[in-house]
DNA sequence: GTCTATACATCGATAGAC
DNA sequence: GTCTATCGATGTATAGAC
């Protein structure tokens, strides 16, 4: 037990000190991708040698997988919190329209998130794994619950709940890749409330043929 | 004139050079990204010495530049090919059919086009006039096109044509993201057709309301 | 476990010969 | 205009002291 002591004291040190490079790595990484990313900036940022942080995760790829992959859980939660915020209860109509609204304003307001888009994207071709760690753990619960939410609902009387959910999602993201990523919002400008009440009508209008 | 003559073969030359470098910079720069791709690579590709490409385009941000720019103009080609290749004057239900169809086959089989989009989004930050050179050239047009195809079609009723252009564009790109992109075709499978029949027939289902 | 110091490769960019 | 050769800076990764 006695000779245990400074072991654990050390462990808890060194929990830390791998907290806070996954802290510094996320900043960097996020900021100016993999390639442009240096180890050393990394160790700088956040307040280590360098090769604390090549002891703690082997290599550069290997520290920017598991700082991905734990960024794309993190942001599961956000899924989460955004299904328990909403009330499901009401109209379709509201339902769909304040559903709508808190997601393009979490994407267009949270900075953190858009340049998490970008690192995907833009490394999809030569970090496949990291790609699909985003479908997993965020694009599919969301399509699964927008999906169970419009099976739940008959009186809507869509043809096609999977594919209708992909419409409802893909408008809302590609609004924000557009206006917000790629700067678009001088150029093709587009109000948010207009594509938001265009969409849920067109949703909702139940047809009857 | 006599003393020309070298002058202008040099020239023809000159252009030559240029023209292979810049073939080579779209092949290293698609594949691999900006920082990724280094000046000794490029050179290599294009078949001349290093100091060659530096005196054509400056340095390594110019080519760069000059390579997406010329880039998206090219694929503004795309997009008028598209609009002129399509039937206009069908039933609109199928017309938009059609058009969504050639839109995601084109994408979807485009490797260039796909690491085109993967570059302007993943650079995005740290080049923002090259993703408006995308939004200018390519986004903006293809949604002017489609906005004045539902203008002049006032039986559909629609309540809102830029909203509505929006929610086209949008599901058949964001589909196109997470299948191919981001590799999520067999996490997330969903049929072509599927996406196709429920997004047109959402649009033409003329409401009376 | 963590540090400093360093090995070794590769980068962007240029000088100078032709 | 184009080349070879090279500079100085910076990159990833590791050795060795503590």
């Amino acid at each position: 037990m006695g000779s245990t002591e400074t072991t654990n004291s050390e462990r808890q040190k060194s929990t830390e000190k791998k907290a806070a490079i996954l802290k510094g790595a996320m900043q960097e990484f996020l900021k100016h991708g993999y390639a442009a990313t240096s180890m050393d900036r990394v160790a700088k940022t956040a307040g280590v040698s360098k090769a604390t942080v090549y002891s703690h995760f082997g290599d550069k790829e290997g520290l920017f997988n598991i700082l991905i992959q734990a960024l794309a859980k993190d942001k599961f939660q956000t899924v989460i919190s955004l299904q328990e915020s909403q009330s499901w209860e009401e109209d379709p109509q509201l339902v769909l329209q304040e559903l709508a609204i808190k997601i393009l304003d979490k994407a267009i307001s949270d900075r953190t998130f858009q340049n998490f888009i970008r690192i995907i994207i833009g490394e999809s071709g030569r970090f496949p794994e990291l790609a699909k760690a985003y479908v997993n753990n965020l694009a599919k619960p969301a399509i699964e619950i927008l999906t169970q939410y419009f099976k739940s609902h008959p009186e809507l009387n869509l043809p096609d709940e999977e594919a209708t959910v992909r419409i409802f999602m893909g408008t809302l993201i590609y609004y924000t890749m557009l206006q917000e990523l790629m700067h678009g919002k001088d150029i093709v400008p587009l109000e948010r409330d207009r594509l938001v009440t265009t969409l849920t009508h067109l949703i909702t209008a139940k047809k009857d043929s």
